[in-house]
DNA sequence: TCATTGATCAACCTTCTGGTTGTTTAAGAC
DNA sequence: GTCTTAAACAACCAGAAGGTTGATCAATGA
């Protein structure tokens, strides 16, 4: 029973794991970066994501299989040539794993402050009845 | 003139990268990641970040250096105790990150949706004065 | 068929990363 | 003082990442 997605078990914790590796280890390279940047705007095939790079096309179809590995790319066929295109779906995983956390810890500074600011109230108070 | 911020030179973008160079790859860690969900919790110190894992001690405190390189997490002194703190701000600026290409693909994907609909629209009256 | 073009595969090298063990520093507690 | 505890530092090792060069595959066009 509960084989399914929403087990927090091993498996699915597991494949959670390894989908979130690679893809923040695939932003975590500028090169790569500047590929999903160019690929905001559009497709574009291996030649022409390499043509800004000071580094071998070999180098740069290395860059593209950790993107693709990373489901944060896909490659279709046209002719001989290999397009690729942005997969926002995964870029929205991403930020949706860092608000969860981002937006916590904020909601508890903005708690602390309410509880700093009615503390400072409260022995605004209180200093007026007890000093002297 | 203007060696300010905005300014697309090539120090500012050097740093830019280096920022997302090492936020990005200190998230692509399982580890990592577990620590700063736990710090989402509110601060923590080393032995027990350390405690739900089967790595040494030293490990997680390079995990948490690398963290604290990313300007992920805070350091600050408590005795002889060193409190981990979360840095919302870093997770904020990589999800703005993520956001501008996200969002601009995503754009584009609806204003596809439109011209495709449209043209469909049109092929749909067009059909009914050519067909035959 | 054969040459060209776009892109991948394979082997190799260097550097970085994640882990270990062992030692040292720093702050309290007795 | 000495003992204990929290944590960092240092040296080392195995494996992965990013880069190169050279060879190969796949699709097109003459």
């Amino acid at each position: 029973m509960a084989t399914d997605g929403e087990e927090v078990g091993n498996q699915v914790q597991v494949r959670d794991d390894d989908m979130l590796d690679s893809a923040f280890l695939a932003l975590a390279d500028p090169v790569r970066r500047r590929i999903i940047a160019r690929l905001s705007r559009g497709p574009a095939t291996v030649n022409e994501l390499a043509e800004p790079f000071a580094i071998t096309k070999q180098a740069v179809s290395k860059h593209i299989q950790v993107l693709e590995q990373a489901q944060l790319v896909t490659r279709t066929r046209d002719a001989q040539r290999r397009p690729v295109h942005l997969n926002p779906a995964r870029l929205e995983a991403l930020t949706a794993w860092i608000d969860q956390y981002r937006l916590v810890r904020e909601e508890q500074f903005r708690s602390l402050d309410a509880v700093l600011q009615s503390n400072a109230a409260a022995r605004g108070t209180q200093a007026k009845d007890s000093s002297s």
